[in-house]
DNA sequence: AGTCGTTTGGA
DNA sequence: CCAAACGAC
């Protein structure tokens, strides 16, 4: 009998996608579902992400019937149950971040004769393989979405979910994490949960996306950014299933998926970008230490109703939506003059959806300094962005509870109001002026 | 994936 | 007088 040990990496890109299709075409007879909780996980630098990631254990766990869990090195860990296991292959499957890349090669070279196969990626075209004719990577989405698109991608596996190979079955992990209580509205976590829930909004939204997604008091982004961060549905796929459609909406969302694969595709080439700034030049630019202001921003208290109702809908779900995450960006890098890793850092604590290429880079095109990133002047106005995508105040009203009894748009400027909210705190900064300083600044770096 | 001050053209 | 368009940052 032969086995196949089924690696997942640090998330669970599930086998529907590939990865089990090619463990069968490899002829085992039986495969060890294996995660391994790397020694550096530490759970206090990722509380919410954590507190998920012990969901979508138990659900996987519960559903195949026993993932084998253990704590350590992968180097370490990985051969030790290809020896158990006497497994003759070991297919792995997830994330393509430098990281990840880094720590496979070590574990190959563990492996010794075994080999390690890469079994499938988390994107629909595996980062480092869209090139311009010259061979050389993109810097510019546009571009590079064109050529994505013409590459295309396969279909997406369905019917290996017949278990055509049984998993081994390796009864409850005692590694696996604990699923205990959390203050974070957080989504349910598995593939049923994750496919259920694009189906539903298949059906009931993507025709409107386009004309839609923008606007956080509607809430009608899809919020699959957490079930693709942690691979418990394949961008192929939502392709599919969007290549069936002929609405603008549908169009849209392939182009923001293809955003996704874009700056994992950019994080790949460049591997630095993902802690430092990837045009180096913004190192050199003036920044101010995170004070009291960081604090208040954290905490969604800047007297700003549209940044602290985004940065307190993030406490609350783990998640914000994106048109509110730019505009908390701008403000912390732009009106308070912090460096953009400090933002990113506090995001990747607080979101359930944090993804490296995503994050990073997302702030880093905010920051003006990452691939195809907004010219630095494109300052984003707090209050304006406000008016102009909740021209409501609902999604104000819905995070911010001492502004909830203030009707009509004087919620998004409270302190015109002739009785502000005792209990709001006053402007954090002028933002004119702070607009001024952050061009300021950037102008003293010449060129 | 922006903002702001200015200009322009129609009422 | 005001909105839409425009160009600069």
């Amino acid at each position: 009998m032969t086995v196949s040990v089924m690696w997942f990496r640090a998330d669970l890109r599930l086998a529907d996608q590939g990865a089990l299709r090619s463990a069968i075409e490899s002829g085992p007879d039986g495969v060890v579902p294996l995660f391994v909780l790397d020694d550096h996980f530490d759970p206090s630098n990722m509380p919410v992400r954590s507190a998920y990631l012990a969901r979508l254990l138990a659900d996987f766990d519960e559903r195949i019937g026993g993932l084998h869990v253990v704590r350590g090195r992968p180097e370490v860990e990985v051969p030790r149950v290809v020896e158990q296991a006497s497994a003759s292959s070991v297919h792995v499957t997830g994330g393509h971040t430098p990281y990840a890349m880094r720590r496979d090669r070590r574990v190959a070279d563990a492996l010794g004769d075994v080999p390690l196969v890469d079994a499938d990626s988390s994107y629909a075209v595996a980062p480092g393989t869209v090139r311009k004719g010259d061979g050389t990577s993109y810097k510019v989405f546009t571009p590079f979405f064109r050529s994505w698109q013409a590459q295309g991608s396969h279909p997406p596996v369905t019917a290996v979910r017949s278990h055509a190979v049984p998993w081994l079955r390796s009864g409850r992990s005692a590694a696996l994490p604990e699923v205990t209580e959390t203050d974070v509205d957080l989504p349910p976590a598995g593939e049923q949960a994750a496919r259920a829930h694009w189906r539903r909004w298949l059906d009931d939204h993507v025709d409107d996306y386009d004309g839609e997604r923008d606007r956080p008091d509607l809430d009608s982004t899809s919020r699959m950014s957490v079930h693709l961060k942690w691979g418990t549905i394949h961008p192929r796929t939502l392709l599919a299933d969007l290549a069936e459609r002929s609405s603008a909406g549908a169009r849209a969302y392939e182009r923001q998926l293809a955003f996704r694969e874009f700056y994992a595709d950019v994080l790949h080439e460049w591997p630095h970008s993902a802690f430092g700034y990837y045009n180096r030049d913004y190192e050199r630019m003036q920044y101010d230490e995170p004070a009291g202001d960081f604090e208040a921003w954290k905490e969604g208290r800047t007297g700003f109703p549209f940044i602290d109702a985004g940065m307190r809908q993030m406490l609350a779900q783990g998640w914000m939506h994106n048109r509110v995450r730019m505009a908390v960006a701008s403000f912390l890098v732009k009106d308070l003059h912090l460096e953009w890793t400090h933002g990113a850092r506090w995001f990747r604590e607080r979101l359930v959806d944090a993804d490296l290429a995503n994050n990073q880079h997302g702030w880093q095109w905010v920051a003006g300094c990452g691939t195809d990133a907004a010219p630095y002047f494109r300052v984003f106005n707090p209050v304006g962005q406000g008016k102009r995508f909740d021209p409501d105040g609902a999604y104000i009203r819905r995070w911010v509870p001492e502004l909830r009894g203030v009707e009509g748009r004087g919620v998004h400027e409270p302190w015109t109001l002739e009785e502000p909210p005792a209990d709001y705190p006053p402007p954090l900064v002028d933002h004119a002026q702070e607009r001024l300083e952050a061009l300021r600044r950037h102008d003293a770096l010449g060129g």
